[in-house]
Order: structure tokens, then sequence, then C-alpha cells
RNA sequence: GCCGACGUAGCUCAGUUGGCAGAGCACCCGCCUUGUAAGCGGGAUGUCAUGGGUUCAACUCCCAUCGUCGGCUCCA
């Protein structure tokens, strides 16, 4: 459902007015003007409402405040909208200071009790059910009583800063859910727990792809075996990508002096995201959090005529930010990671067929990986964060703006745009992709950078023999390892595509008397280059088979006396179908095709 | 970083008012010699996250630290 349908239906009314009975069953525990209520508006799925209260709430204050809403709902209070002036909206919210503050937005005008901007005449007016009374432009249900009181559910007490600011008090929210019916709620309910099978920590660990150790540190993931065939398999495909596209690789050091990010500007801009120098030899090493400025040194290590430009240089480079520990989340916000990076430098003509190629390899990557809904997004400046969190030259934003712009519209790719998202040295395109469980992320990143190269004196000579400094974009199709195995890893619902398989095959003997022939053919295969093991161990075929079943294996091998005869594979792949007396050598030349190949089917 | 919850075997989890640390799966051993999603029997498995404290006695209560999770903030 998008946006503007949501708004107006039905459940957006339940959920908004649920927000409102949440709050009056708040207000009611604690004596009167002790409970300040803030925002409470509907969301995707359910609804929140954020409270400044005298003490913490507890797990066992959601029940109570569930029993009291119910109590609320029976009695079928009426919601009535009431139009109001600025002064008497205040004089009813004397006490409850950020109503005040939202009633003095929303007389200056042009921000609504939100802080969304609003077009047109701000009116104010209140909602009432029974004794609450809250500011709010509605719509609710007509009464209390058209809440399910089967249908909701409050989830979760969390913190949340006032207006979205970490200057601001941090208040409590509640987050709630409510559906129309008892079988919509069990149906969202039983949806997250599906979405907790599917979440890529519990596959990962389940598949054996990745681990964290609390010795080795958070967000420092450590690759399994497993789990790096899967990254192999991910390399081999960039590498062929972008050999295709003209790309060169390179490769440089983890370690820098601090001269290099000074230069780069990154140091002032991110120092905290870093992780602490080292000193040696009277210099500060870092870490390096991003590949940028090694790309440009090596730039820079040459001479460049406009005849050698476009210069497309590529790194898997492994980087390192000290993201903030409650900002870690499995795979997909880490503290080591390694990016499918490249930056390329060209000449203003030939920004645009540069830029849309990056476009064309981020089409190519998902059409192999089968992503269908994805929303490209140009990341624009604004004017406010010029000189802060914007290199301050206003005239290259917008002009670089408008090239971005023009090369989406002529190549035809359809795009949304945002402003205050830019990187601090240009605009961007951010991909956005949804993983299975419904999760939004950042995968890809197409960004235009106008500053350093002039930071770094890069240049190039042009037609006329006359110095020109060429444009740089940072690119990361593939964004990073670690994400883009989280995502996949909950995109396929860890059932992987064979050539993108941990395992691609999986020997099982029938009995003790074939374990030397299965062991065989899974080291031959292994020998082969695939990514072959044997299940030798003290069990039944059908447990094993089961066992390779749970681990989505691609391919199973069942051997037993007929096979070891006449040299052939019993085949059954994880949909369970099933070949018998296929040879093993024409089983092997269809596992190198299927890997080969990339192609989703069996 | 902030608010809240949680942390027991490799995994999933139980553990009563403070009184000998448990189950299933996995693992190891044996029996069976098996034909496409769990054969049977036996066995081993713990710094109850870590460090303090209270107590005759702490997995259990208190404090601190670390880690994870749900959010907020952030994401070059």
């Amino acid at each position: 459902m998008c946006n503007e349908q949501y708004e107006e239906s039905k459940l957006y009314q339940i959920r908004h007015s649920a927000a409102h009975i949440m709050a009056q069953a708040v207000m009611e525990m604690f004596e009167p003007g002790e409970a300040k209520i803030a925002i409470g508006p509907p969301i995707r799925d359910g609804f929140y409402y954020d409270f400044d209260l005298p003490r913490n709430l507890t797990p066992d204050d959601l029940k109570a405040i569930e029993k009291r809403m119910r109590q609320i709902i029976a009695k079928k209070e009426p919601f009535v909208k009431t139009v109001v002036s600025a002064e008497e909206a205040k004089e009813q919210f004397a006490d409850q200071p950020y109503k005040l503050e939202l009633i003095e937005g929303l007389e200056a005008g042009g921000v609504d009790e939100y802080g969304d901007e609003i077009q047109g005449e701000t009116e104010i007016s209140f909602y009432t059910d029974g004794e609450f009374v809250d500011l709010c432009r509605g719509p609710h249900v007509e009464n209390t009583g058209e809440i399910n009181p089967a249908a909701f559910k409050l989830q979760s007490i969390a913190g949340a800063y006032w207006r979205g600011d970490e200057k601001n008090k941090q208040l409590q929210r509640i987050y709630g859910t409510a559906w129309e019916t008892k079988e919509d709620l069990k149906a969202h309910l039983k949806f997250l727990e599906e979405a907790k099978r599917r979440d890529h920590r519990k596959l990962g660990k389940d598949l054996d792809i990745f681990t964290f150790d609390e010795e080795v540190g958070p967000g420092l993931p450590l690759w399994t075996a497993r789990g790096t065939a899967v990254i192999e398999a991910i390399e081999n495909l960039a590498y062929e990508t972008e050999r295709n596209h003209g790309y060169r690789n390179v490769r440089t050091p983890h370690l820098t002096k601090e001269d290099l990010f000074l230069r780069s500007g990154h140091l002032p801009y991110y120092a905290d995201s870093m992780y602490p120098p080292m000193e040696m030899d009277g210099s500060n090493y870092y870490i390096k959090p991003m590949n940028c400025p090694f790309h440009h040194k090596i730039y820079n290590s040459k001479q460049h005529s406009y005849r050698d430009l476009p210069v497309r240089l590529g790194e898997y480079g492994t980087c390192y930010r000290y993201e903030k520990s409650g900002e870690l989340f499995g795979l997909m916000r880490v503290r080591s990671m390694q990016m499918n990076d490249a930056h390329i430098y060209c000449t203003p003509d030939q920004f645009e067929q540069e830029f849309i190629d990056v476009i064309n390899i981020y089409l190519e990557y998902f059409k192999i990986f089968g992503i269908e809904k994805y929303v490209m997004r140009l990341s624009t400046h604004s004017d406010k964060g010029l000189g802060k969190k914007y290199v301050d030259n206003k005239e290259m934003w917008v002009k670089t703006e408008q090239m971005v712009r023009d090369a989406m519209d002529n190549a035809g790719v359809p795009y949304v745009e945002r402003a205050d998202e830019a990187a601090f040295y240009g605009p961007k395109i951010d991909v956005q992709v949804w993983s299975a469980i419904g999760r939004e992320f950042t995968l890809a990143t197409n960004q235009v950078d106008f500053a350093v190269p002039e930071r770094f004196e890069m240049k190039y000579t042009d037609e006329h023999g006359e110095e020109q400094i060429p444009l740089c974009l940072h690119r990361a199709p593939l964004s990073t390892h670690e994400r883009l195995v989280g995502f996949l890893l909950e995109h396929y619902a860890g059932k992987f595509p064979v050539w993108l398989s941990p395992e691609h095959v999986r020997v099982i003997p029938i009995t003790d008397a074939h374990i030397e022939y299965a062991k065989k053919l899974a080291d031959e295969l292994y020998a082969a280059g695939f990514h072959a093991e044997a299940d030798l161990g003290n069990a039944r075929m059908n447990a094993k088979i089961r066992a390779a079943q749970k681990m989505k294996v691609p391919y199973m091998l069942v051997v037993g006396d007929q096979e070891m005869a006449d040299g052939t594979v019993s085949v059954r792949n994880r949909d369970g179908e099933q070949m018998n007396g296929v040879a093993f050598a024409e089983f092997k030349a269809m596992l190198a095709e299927k890997v080969a190949s990339r192609d989703a089917e069996l």
C-alpha cells in the first residue's frame, strides 16, 4: 500500500486512534500533570506514542496499559474534533511543554505536529475522546469502540529523542501494532516469527557462514570456510564484470599517516568514527576507514593525458570504521568490512557515460541476484549544510546534481530525490533494496566527487595541452561483502543458487561399505574446484539427507552398491528431485556448467 | 553513545520461595548394513558471560563490566 492510500485508510485511523487511547491509559497511571505526552503517529503495521514520565516503564506496565486500553475501548467514547485558536490551544496544554512547542510550530506555520512541512492554511485542532484531549489533525475512527480489543498488542518500550535529535531529552516510546481483525493481528505476529527464521544472523549461524567472538570484538565478523566460499564467488563475479567494463585492479595498505586523511578532508569530518591513531616514528597512523585517498594517490603517481581517461581503479578493500556500539547490527552494520570499491577519474564530457555505466553494472547484478524491488535515490545537498556537512561550493553542488539528473533522465532510469542526504563531497545515487523479510538497506552507491580531485591536485592534460582537474566517481555496486552476504542470506532465505552456494554438493554413502567411494568422489570434486563434502558420520543415509537438506545443499550424491559397480551417482537436489544412474563424469560436467552460468535454477 | 530487555552445554531452551546443573538435537562409542528428510542402545559435555558483594549456602539477590537483542541517534 502506498503512503497516500494508507493515510486515507480505515487501518490508519484505527492505529492513530489506538495511539490516543494508549496515551490516555498511560496518563491515567500517573498523578495529574506528571505525565508529559509528545507525539503518537500511526506507522507501518502499528503506532507509537512518546512520553516523558516520572519513572521508567517496564514490560509489566505494558500489560496493565493494554488492559486499561480495552476498558476505554469498551466505553465507546466518541472522538470529537474541535478547531481552536492558538491561544485556546496553549491554555489547554499549559502543563504540556511538548505540546506547547508543537503549537508554536503550528502557529509559526509551515510545520505540522510531527515536524513535517505542510502546505496551505494551518488549522489547530483537538481530538477529544472521553477525558482525553490531544492536539491532533486527525482523522480518527468515530468512537473508541471501533478499535477491535482483540486485534492490537503493545510490543516494546524504547528510548527516542524528542524530535529525533540526540541533543534533546530522551523520551520513552511505546510501540504497538493494531489491525482490523484478530486474524490480521495473528497473521502479522506469525510474519514476525517467520522473519526471525529468515534473519541473516540466524541463517548465518545455521548455515555456518560467519561468526562473532567476544574476544575478537564487536562488529568484527569471522568468515568461516563456507562463508568464504560465498564471498569468493561474489568476488569472481565482480572481477569478471569490472574487467568487462574496463576496470583495473589495485591494492593498497590498511594503514596510513594522518596526513593523507587530512588532505582528503575526511579526518575533521569523521574522526569520531575512525579507530584512534597509532603513533609511530613521530607520525600518527590511522587504520583506513575508506580506500579513496589511496586510489587518488595511485592516480597521481603518474601523468595523465585526456587520452588515458577514464581511469577506473578497483579494489575489494578492507576498511575499519568505529561504528557506535548501538549501531552494530549483525552483518549489516559492522566495524570491519570489505568494500566492492572503485574510483573512476574522467573528464566532464565523459561523466554521463561513466555514471550510467555504473548504473548498468547495478542492473546486471540485480538481474543475476533476482533483485526486483529496488529504488534509486538521488541524494542532494542542503543549503543549510554548506560548509558544515557539505563542501562549501554551492555552484558545484547545483551543477553536479543537475549532471546526475540529466544522466539518469537520458538513460531512462527512474529515481527519487532526497535533499540533505548527500556525501560531503558530492551528490550520489543510493540504491535501496528490501530483503525478503521487508528490511530496507542501502546496498549500492554511486557518488560524484567534485571536491577531492582539487584537494589532491589531480590533473590531466587536455587536447590543448592545458592542465585540467578530472571528476571523480566513487562506486560500490556490491556494497561490502558483509552487507551483501547478509542481504543475500535473507533474500534467498539461505537457499543460495548453486554458483553462490557455500557447499555445492555433498556425497552420502548408503552403508559403511560405500564410505571409501564417497570420500573418493568428494575429494575428486573438491580437487576440481567445487565445494564438495562427504558425510562419513555414523548415521543412516536418511538422516544424512535430512542434515544436507537443512543446510540447503543444492546437490546430494547418494552412493551405494549400484553406483560403485557402474561408476555412477544418484543425484538428489534440495527440491527433492532425484536422478539415478548418472555417470559421475556427467554430473561433474553438469555442475561445472551450472556454477559457471550463475543460473538461478537447480 | 542513549533508553529498555536479555546472557545456562556446539545449537534450541527448561531450571520452583536462594539448598547436589537439566532436556532435545548435535558430538563420541557400539549394534544394525540400511536406497532418498530423523534406526536402536550407551557415553562424554558447563568458569551458569566476566569481576566484585550479600549469605551458612548464589545460576537464582545486589553492584560494576563485557556482549547480544528491540528501538533512538548515526551510517564518508
